[in-house]
DNA sequence: ATGCATGAGTA
DNA sequence: ACTCATGCATA
């Protein structure tokens, strides 16, 4: 009885009609705390959505269909239409081209989550804590040139801590000393003498303490999520959407992502509180309807059914799914796509204990993020 | 703030 | 088929 809305999802109906409200100036935040946020938030949309401003590069879309035999029931769109993206003049490789930290990092990650499955409970023990308390510690483990990549700066975050995990050695973060431990970790690291200032992989600690001075700051300025978002767009050729600067601030990325758009927002910081006073440029790229998959609401018996089930198996074989989609009465993809989500979601660092996560398994110490709450 | 979704890049 | 970075749509 899943309310999957699979069928009809009307195409470019909904968005098309927004109210035509000049809801712009929702700029004005003076500095509340948690409660004006979720009043920034829709005065957000209301903007981002009224303003269809046709940027130069409003981006995907590139319609879903014709890409690998694996058709999606939901990219069967009667219309024939190709939307091209939209040739970005300036800078073509805007879209997520990134110069670094990108591919690198990707192989440690796998033999990491290799070793996940786990029969039954008395091992069913999970790894996301990964964030800070390897942060700095285990930065020169997987380098040198053994792997054969050939040069990158180091990153192995979680890399190296597929067995440290295990033991539970250390739990809590040095902090801004940590990074130079990274540099004697290794006798002969070969890191090419790139000592700078600013951008060098930053520690776990650096990340938290940015992101909330990041928040704090950007709240002051009176900025939405969403104008900083597209600020990043105008400014550096990236836009990025609410909800990754949302992301961001709550440190809901991963560590690499993080490291990423640390520099970029900190630009954006700096140019902010320099241009205090000015309009800045408010450019919003808005989604000109195409086809995305209605977006399934599972019902939370459901819910519960498939966290049971990721407690068992985070990584179900596509039987598997077939048969809990099945029992379950929902899409083999949705089921899926469930499953990659939920993956993911233990892999950033805030600590998420849904269900029924409880230190049972004896060698987790307790765990408590000290976050602090923003005043 | 978050849940479900898409797509590029990999293995 | 998976991971990872991202985002529309929603609660």
């Amino acid at each position: 009885m899943a309310a999957t809305a699979s069928d009809h999802y009307g195409v470019l109906t909904s968005s098309a009609s927004v109210a035509p409200s000049d809801a712009v100036n929702a700029q004005q935040a003076p500095s509340y705390g948690d409660a004006a946020q979720s009043l920034l938030l829709q005065s957000e949309y209301a903007t981002l959505q009224s303003s269809t401003n046709a940027l130069g590069h409003a981006h995907q879309w590139l319609a879903a269909l014709s890409h690998h035999g694996d058709s999606s029931p939901w990219s069967s769109s009667p219309l024939g239409e190709q939307d091209i993206k939209p040739a970005l003049q300036g800078d073509a490789d805007e879209l997520r081209h990134s110069p670094v930290l990108q591919q690198q990092q990707q192989q440690q990650q796998q033999s990491r989550a290799t070793h996940l499955v786990h029969p039954h409970e008395g091992a069913h023990h999970h790894q996301a804590a990964a964030w800070r308390a390897t942060s700095a510690a285990h930065m020169a483990a997987g380098m040198t040139a053994s792997n054969g990549q050939g040069m990158m700066y180091s990153q192995p975050s979680y890399g190296g801590l597929t067995a440290e995990d295990e033991h539970g050695a250390h739990r809590h973060a040095l902090s801004g000393d940590a990074r130079d431990e990274s540099e004697h970790g290794h006798p002969h690291s070969i890191r090419h003498g790139h000592e700078h200032s600013d951008d060098d992989v930053p520690t776990s600690d650096d990340l938290e303490h940015f992101a909330k001075q990041f928040k704090q700051r950007r709240i002051k300025l009176g900025f939405t999520q969403a104008d900083v978002g597209l600020a990043l767009g105008t400014l550096y050729g990236n836009v990025f959407s609410q909800t990754t600067i949302c992301r961001f601030e709550a440190l809901q990325l991963s560590f690499k992502n993080m490291c990423k758009l640390k520099p970029l927002l900190n630009k954006w910081l700096e140019e902010a509180d320099s241009t205090s006073g000015s309009p800045t440029s408010l450019d919003k790229i808005a989604a000109q309807g195409r086809k995305r998959k209605k977006r399934t609401s599972i019902e939370v018996a459901v819910k519960g059914a498939l966290e049971s089930h990721f407690l068992k198996c985070p990584k179900p074989g596509a039987s598997e799914i077939n048969s809990l989609a099945d029992s379950l009465q929902l899409d083999k993809e949705v089921v899926r796509v469930w499953f990659c989500n939920r993956r993911q979601k233990e892999k950033r660092m805030t600590p998420q204990c849904g269900t029924l996560a409880k230190d049972s398994y004896g060698d987790t110490p307790p765990h408590h993020d000290d976050r602090t709450p923003v005043p």
